[in-house]
Parts: structure tokens; C-alpha cells; sequence
DNA sequence: TTATCGATGGTA
DNA sequence: ACCATCGATAAA
């Protein structure tokens, strides 16, 4: 995909990126996933994204230029891969929460969940930063994926962000068998 | 099948 | 203290 892509709201890429192809590819190593489930963190206005905190370290990454990894550890042993989206000087980015594995992946495999897909593909916050348009880790086109078969729902996990927790910017391929099944309700924070 | 627990470390 | 999670275990 050309920086172009990437320059726009989160939703619109997030939208976009269904069907898209990850690629990855480390010490002779090709791995491919197809993305099948997206959630968009639109801006510092959106309490359930990262950037609402301001501009810090970790978030830095986020105001920059598109095109670009933001990838970060959670629960001290996870990792979850970001695309950086929309103009420099917005936060925004999209987690990819799912692929389906395409190339490279010993069967198997399980890639549903942003922490599994990155554990498959070897993403670590050694990424972080880097650029989504050169040989080691790109995206490009792949089935296309038809409205029909988008289906929208609440955000994974951010319960804490009040009324944002309830938009519908969780996106995925409807009928896909690697789209993350996400918590029980048991986890949430009680009101 | 669904629910609960705890690991584990960066971040503010 | 809080997490944009996951795998094991327990309950039903």
C-alpha cells in the first residue's frame, strides 16, 4: 500500500484493510496473514485510544506520519501491531486484531487475537516505529472484501473509556473462522 | 460449553 | 494501579 492509504481516519482504513495482506519477513523467514478483524482509535478525542493520554514516549509514535508500526507490549507478556493512520499530528492508529494465516505459518497456528497474530508473525516492539511500506513488513492488497460481508460491533477490552467503549469501530470479515473471540463479559469494570 | 484466575512488565 | 491479552483450570 502507498503512504496514500494509510493518510486517512482510522475507520476508513480500518475498513480498507479487511482483506488486506500483512507481510512479514525476517532472517530469510516470508510470513503472510490476511487481515480479518480491525478496531480504529480514531484520535486524542477518543478516550479508548492510547493517544487520549497526550503526547508521551509510548504515544509519540501515534501523532507521526502514517505508514508506520506502532507496536506495543500489554499485560507484560503480549504485544499488539498498529497501523499509524491519518495526518501527522492526529493520534490515531488501527489495531489489527486478526489474520487468517496465508504464508509461512507452521499449521496450526493460531492467529485470532491481536497478542497471537504478533506472537505468529515474531512482531515485537522491536517494530515499533518502524515504516509499513519497505521489503521486511508491508501490506498490500488482497481479496477484496465486500460490505456485505463487514460486520461492526463494540471495542474489545476498553470499557473504561465511557461512552467511546460503546462505538461500533470493531470491524471484521462476518463469516471468518479467525476472527478473535474476545472476553467472557466477566471482565469487565462494573459501573 | 462458559466462567474465573493469574502471569508479568511498561507506563503514567 | 492500571492495562486494546492469553492459556490453564474449574464448573456446569
Amino acid at each position: 500500500m502507498p503512504e496514500s492509504f494509510y493518510a486517512r481516519p482510522a475507520l476508513v482504513v480500518a475498513r480498507e484493510l479487511l482483506g488486506a495482506l500483512l507481510v512479514v519477513e525476517e532472517g530469510g523467514q516470508r510470513r503472510v496473514g490476511r487481515i480479518v478483524e480491525t478496531e480504529a482509535y480514531i484520535g486524542e478525542h477518543d478516550l479508548a485510544c492510547h493517544a487520549a493520554k497526550g503526547l508521551t514516549p509510548r504515544t509519540e509514535v501515534m501523532f507521526g506520519p502514517a505508514g508506520v508500526a506502532y507496536v506495543y507490549l500489554i499485560y507484560g507478556m503480549h504485544h499488539c501491531f498498529n497501523v499509524v493512520t491519518d495526518a501527522t499530528g492526529v493520534g490515531a492508529a488501527v489495531l489489527v486484531r486478526a489474520v487468517e494465516p496465508v504464508e509461512g505459518l507452521p499449521p496450526g497456528t493460531r492467529t485470532d487475537g491481536p497478542g497471537r497474530l504478533c506472537k505468529a508473525l515474531g512482531l515485537t516492539r522491536a517494530h515499533n516505529r518502524r515504516g509499513l511500506c519497505t521489503p521486511a513488513m508491508h501490506l498490500r492488497p488482497g481479496t477484496p472484501v465486500p460490505e456485505s460481508a463487514v460486520s461492526r460491533g463494540p471495542r474489545i477490552g476498553v470499557d473504561y473509556a465511557g461512552a467511546w467503549a460503546a462505538e461500533p469501530f470493531r470491524l471484521w470479515v462476518r463469516d471468518s473462522q479467525h476472527v478473535s473471540k474476545g472476553p467472557p463479559p466477566g471482565r469487565r469494570k462494573p459501573a
